[in-house]
RNA sequence: CGGGGUGUGGCGCAGUUGGUUAGCGCACCUGCUUUGGGAGCAGGGGGUCGUGCGUUCGAGUCGCACCACCCCGACCA
């Protein structure tokens, strides 16, 4: 294990990218722009899989799984759909390779061209209201609530770990409704499921809030959001819920006949997030030593590392710790032994930390004599004692204790950062000094947002749903406004 | 896609005006001693020097082309 990362101060991105290569989450892979999920970013990944998908089938959704080529002409249908995508379509327009006649290795075969080309799916709208057009007929078949776990690409100019791949995972909800107020109280549904999973789950804080035009989804009428802000003050779109109105039904032609018997368009909404998430998991709670995890998401919660000189020493500590062990996993705590014989104490104590273990607990010789157990947490580093006979309890309490805490830290972090300003020219400074979010007034128009952005990166991150109703007036224009939008600088 | 940078054992690097058998640290393997914050000693294994073409008696080193990756920008749910 590489013993040093880069820290945050000398340069972020560094920093971001050790972590997440020397704590084993992913590694670069041979392809351009792609990832290898390493087991142990994985596990992490399919502990936020597992609990949304629990949280999906709590609101009523099924999972299901769509193709992932879509034909080209699907991709047609919505215009705005198309536009935003097109872009970055990777496409496959041939089905056979054959062996090069001119030396060595493969080459396309030109004879085996397609007669329509294949997208690989950047997300799945198109092939699906495609597929629910021949499930829907009648206001009794509604509403649809599916769900899909898939990989998707989306051919990225500049990529990076997890934040943004070529390829990567995700899952993409999608539903069709009667009437237009059941869509829209879905796509909030589901924004609130993830900002709950968020905060609760990741320890994470969002705001959740709607999209500008400019920033909206491509084909949707509203899109929903949950922001984030990482340690450099930028902000990180988590989790996106979009309400998409009747735009897909009418491209794909999807009607139903309602309780008077008249053919009408269904309503739509989609939803998604990706291991995206992993990536602003990394960056809300890691330090400079590394990884650090909440709890509810640690692969392990609690390791034990022995300390020993002799084999015979070595047993005894085992004996001691075997029944500790057992007593945390009956409390439904995940633990891990790590007796490694070539490895002493201290490098396992750093290697630890860099992977973001919550809690380790050492054990040598001398809490054998005094019936005790060396706890240490992650999040604080801070070590204490505990009478072996209290580790079980100690640990649980100190779990949900260390969950918290990070929680309340990212709090204590974002709100530190954000400050409210009245003028173009306090924006400007706020944003080129501190960075961090900046509310301001808005007269809700894309010329103002986008004058903004040319001036100074920032982009609108959201209007916040819960965000208070005051009399205000644009930062630009001047013109009346009834609530402040949230600047940043976003990944 | 533009600017900058880097490609030499698994990782990080050195390698002089071209000159013999390409070095160093970490990691790895074996043995002994160690083990409460990244162990020590001894021995050992491992490299088509990113790829191709060229210059030369001779290329890790010089030239051209290509490829990959990183950083910054443009772009972008």
């Amino acid at each position: 294990m590489a013993k040093e990362i880069t820290s945050r101060n000398e340069n972020y991105s560094q920093w971001y990218n050790d972590i997440v290569v020397k704590a084993g989450l992913a590694d670069y892979s041979a392809v351009r722009g792609c990832m290898v999920i390493k087991p142990y970013g994985y596990a992490i990944w399919e502990k936020m899989r597992d609990q949304l998908d629990r949280m999906f089938k709590e609101t009523g959704h099924q999972n299901a799984y769509f193709p992932l080529f879509i034909p080209k002409s699907f991709f047609s249908r919505e215009a705005d759909h198309v536009e935003g995508f097109a872009k970055e379509c990777a496409v496959v327009t041939h089905y056979r390779l054959k062996n090069d006649p001119n030396g060595k290795g493969v080459v396309v075969d030109d004879d085996a061209k397609l007669e329509e080309e294949l997208i690989v799916r950047p997300t799945s709208e198109t092939i699906i209201w495609n597929t629910y057009k021949s499930w829907i007929q009648s206001y009794r078949d509604l509403p649809i609530l599916i769900n899909q776990w898939a990989n998707v690409v989306r051919w990225e100019m500049r990529t990076r770990l997890f934040l943004r791949t070529a390829e990567f995972l995700w899952q993409e909800g999608h539903t069709a409704h009667e009437t237009k107020k059941e869509a829209v109280e879905e796509a909030e549904r589901m924004i609130n499921v993830y900002a709950n999973f968020a905060r609760e789950w990741m320890a994470m804080p969002v705001i959740i809030g709607r999209k500008s035009e400019a920033e909206r989804f491509a084909g949707a009428i509203d899109t929903y959001t949950i922001e984030a802000m990482m340690q450099d003050g930028k902000a990180l779109q988590a989790g996106t819920s979009h309400f998409l109105g009747q735009n897909f039904a009418k491209a794909f032609d999807v009607k139903f006949l309602n309780k008077d018997s008249n053919l009408e368009y269904v309503w739509a909404t989609s939803w998604g997030v990706s291991t995206r998430l992993m990536g602003a998991l990394v960056m809300t709670h890691s330090d400079d030593n590394g990884l650090v995890l909440p709890p509810k998401l640690a692969p392990v919660q609690v390791v034990f590392v022995p300390i020993y000189k002799s084999k015979e020493e070595l047993d005894k500590v085992s004996q001691v710790i075997a029944p500790l062990r057992e007593q945390l996993h009956a409390r439904g705590i995940s633990t891990k032994y790590d007796d490694r014989d070539n490895y002493k104490p201290g490098f396992k104590f750093a290697e630890y930390e860099m992977k973001g273990v919550p809690v380790r607990v050492a054990v040598g010789p001398k809490d054998i004599e005094k019936g005790t157990v060396e706890v240490a947490r992650r999040d604080t580093l801070q070590k204490q004692f505990v009478p072996q006979n209290q580790l079980a309890e100690t640990v649980v309490t100190l779990l949900d204790e260390i969950q918290e805490n990070l929680y309340n830290r990212a709090l204590d972090y974002r709100k530190a950062n954000t400050v409210k300003v009245d003028t173009y020219e306090e924006l400007k400074k706020v944003l080129s000094e501190k960075g961090g979010f900046v509310l301001a007034h808005w007269d809700g128009t894309a010329e103002t947002e986008a004058l903004i952005k040319e001036e100074t990166k920032a982009t609108i991150r959201c209007i916040p749903l819960d965000g208070e109703v005051e009399e205000g007036k644009c930062i630009i224009t001047g013109k009346p406004s009834k609530q402040r939008a949230i600047f940043a600088l976003a990944y």
